[in-house]
DNA sequence: CAGTATCCTGAACGATACTG
DNA sequence: CAGTATCGTTCAGGATACTG
């Protein structure tokens, strides 16, 4: 993407696309919530350059998206995986809302490959807008208010 | 993005974001949904190149995210302002939780410039994910179950 | 006002070879 | 296995001029 540093203090929706919208990325963290950890097994799901892949896991891992652990194989020299945080978790509502809007949208069936469901449940789980006490809202009820922030004023004088 | 068709058939994430996460597409979606309908305020608001706006306004429309309606100014000739559609206002939750993930991990002081409020309830909004019955659903409680489709078994053989 | 046409540049990506 | 290094190409996007 690469948005001027005065879009990403405005806009938070292009600070995050900035990150996770690059080529890759978002595919690096779908697989890594499924659990593929290792750099050989990212490269062959993925099909992309070593090099490429190399980027992106270090991308991710400096915005704290990925966790790189240390583990050692018998004797081998230490190798790293890459693991999951509560950033990408916290990722997953939106991750989830792509994926659904696109089987929506995009699919000419109306129908992704993927299901998502609760583990404890059982049940189908979807991404939606909720308000503080848990109730769900609708889209059509949104407003965006912009807070006028007190350092930056003088730029509209 | 262009991400291959193969990636696309497979993985409705990359499908959206490849339509969604080119330069600008997300601001445009974010103006249009604040009000925004005519080109030249898009352009004053975006600061991108006219042609570049053209071809995304071009795409989103294309692809459903983005209505043309025409109108008339006394004495002009005819002119097109750019509407949301259903398509755009389902693509909220995604939005919201973008904006709301990069106000949490991006931003220095954790809150970002816009608020998202309900119009009925005057309530905050933030995006989550719900199971069927419209109960909140912890990410940490998510599983994502591939569904092998019959068409392309043979790849794998 | 609402675009289209053109030119140009950077950098992102793919392919491939190499290293510990 | 887990990367780094290098090279070549493509192409998206910025700047700008032009049109109805």
């Amino acid at each position: 993407m690469n948005i001027t540093a005065s879009d990403l203090r405005h806009c938070s929706i292009a600070a995050t696309l900035s990150l996770i919208g690059e080529k890759w990325t978002i595919l690096i963290l779908r697989d890594v919530l499924q659990g593929v950890t290792r750099f050989d097994d990212f490269l062959r799901r993925l099909e992309c350059s070593p090099a490429v892949l190399s980027a992106r896991l270090k991308t991710l891992t400096e915005a704290g998206l990925l966790r790189k652990v240390g583990y050692r194989e018998p004797g081998e020299r230490e190798r790293f995986e890459y693991r999951p945080t509560r950033a990408t978790v916290e990722l997953l509502p939106v991750l989830i809302g792509l994926m659904q809007w696109g089987d929506c949208h995009m699919a000419p069936d109306g129908e992704g490959p993927v299901q998502v469901r609760s583990r404890a449940s059982g049940k189908l789980v979807r991404a939606a807008l909720v308000d503080e006490g848990g109730a769900l809202v609708s889209p059509r009820d949104m407003q965006m208010i912009p807070m006028r922030r007190p350092e930056q004023e003088s730029e509209d004088a």
